[in-house]
DNA sequence: CGACCCCTTGATTAGCCTCAACAACCGTGG
DNA sequence: CCACGGTTGTTGAGGCTAATCAAGGGGTCG
């Protein structure tokens, strides 16, 4: 059945948009290969970048409850992506309850994935909030990639970072010399290697979203 | 059916802790009557208030992604609420997808919310992040008490205005009498009255999130 | 080769935090 | 009834974190 919403795929290059914020989005997406990052335009100028998607992510499910997007989508890389219409969803909510209860769990976590950063943004030091986005990308690449991936290239640039984090890019940039200084990650370009897991989600004070419990979960219909 | 949910009702007098941070949590919670606060305390001694929850919320839904609750909930006034486990909600999956997309859709409204208030805190101003606030609650409160209500009792000490704007007690206050001097709220005690509500909305970069459109959701099933 | 983007670094500034003291209010118990 | 401690609100002074401003370097793409 999933395979099924992942019949139509559409390519788009880097900084190609998605989603547009305030116009009409009756489309969800299914992320099958590239990054990309949900973001708001504020009337000050200022971008808030609220969630970074990867590979298996369903992307636009504010249209679930909005006709107009909320948030701007846009591809950080080339990236392939799979479009179906919210009413194919519906469909979907009907006839296979145990699926659709497990999207909802992973919606439930990808909540709680954004009140991590919240906390992290509204409650914790530049230094800690950037080991927080840095333990997060690199906890969600470890379930695509397999767990013993502690090196990625991460393709945002220190702007990106800065928005994802409330920071500016020159501070971001300060943080991330910081921590390779002593010796926590290490860094050439945009390839990042995790030194010391340990300290970045101490000092992160992180904890992994990434496992959902389904015990609960509905019976499959047949 | 949503009445049956309802069955079962708690008291709980102020300051009562409802779901705790760390802790199984394998029920949810209609609120029928009274204040709570969901939030999450950090190492640092810091806590940021993820959301506040006003009558008609469910509480707890990570109850549906993790066996332990990522967040704590206390009541912030005397308050009522409906327990039931996450069995029953399963139930509810299997043999209600119209209703139970509508709680899908509500969850993802509150996770806008939740989005709305990262941009906030993230990119905004003291002074703004308070008026944002301020807008949220006022926007919730007109929709269960009648969209004139402009004057609002608010349960919350300044200390709490700060952890949920990520702002000191100190600052709040006086970003709190800025906009009393500025005569776009006005203050007595705890209560609150809108005297401006478009500048109001304007410096806080408010959008109104509590509109769901429903037009996609499946049929009924009988 | 030049234009542009991104990274890097230093100097200065501003916004919010910290610390501190006191007033007002509340519920409690004497 | 008042005394009391505890919580919350208020205000001022000073300090620190991160923003702003500015300049230059390196890489890439046309």
């Amino acid at each position: 059945m999933l395979d099924r919403l992942e019949a139509q795929q559409r390519h788009c290059r880097r900084d190609a948009v998605v989603i547009s914020e305030g116009e009409p989005a009756r489309e969800l997406y299914i992320v099958q290969k590239g990054w990309l990052q949900s973001s708001v335009l504020l009337g000050n100028g200022g971008r808030q970048i609220m969630r970074i998607n990867l590979p298996g992510d369903i992307v636009g499910l504010s249209a679930l409850a909005f006709d107009d997007s909320p948030e701007t989508v846009t591809t950080l890389t080339d990236a392939t992506i799979c479009p179906f219409d919210r009413e194919r969803l519906a469909l979907l909510f009907s006839e296979h309850p145990r699926l659709m209860a497990l999207v909802f769990a992973l919606n439930v976590a990808e909540r709680s994935q954004l009140a991590d950063r919240l906390a992290s943004i509204g409650r914790t030091s530049a230094r800690a909030r950037v080991a927080s986005l840095m333990c997060e990308i690199f906890s969600r690449l470890r379930l695509v990639n397999g767990p013993t991936s502690d090196v990625a290239h991460i393709p945002l640039t220190q702007e990106e970072i800065g928005d994802a984090t409330g920071l500016t890019a020159v501070h971001v940039n300060r943080m991330i010399r910081n921590l390779v200084e002593d010796g926590i990650i290490d860094r050439s370009g945009n390839s990042f290697r995790l030194l010391d897991r340990k300290r970045l989600e101490g000092e992160a004070n992180f904890t992994d979203r990434s496992k959902i419990g389904t015990s609960w979960l509905p019976p499959a219909r047949n």
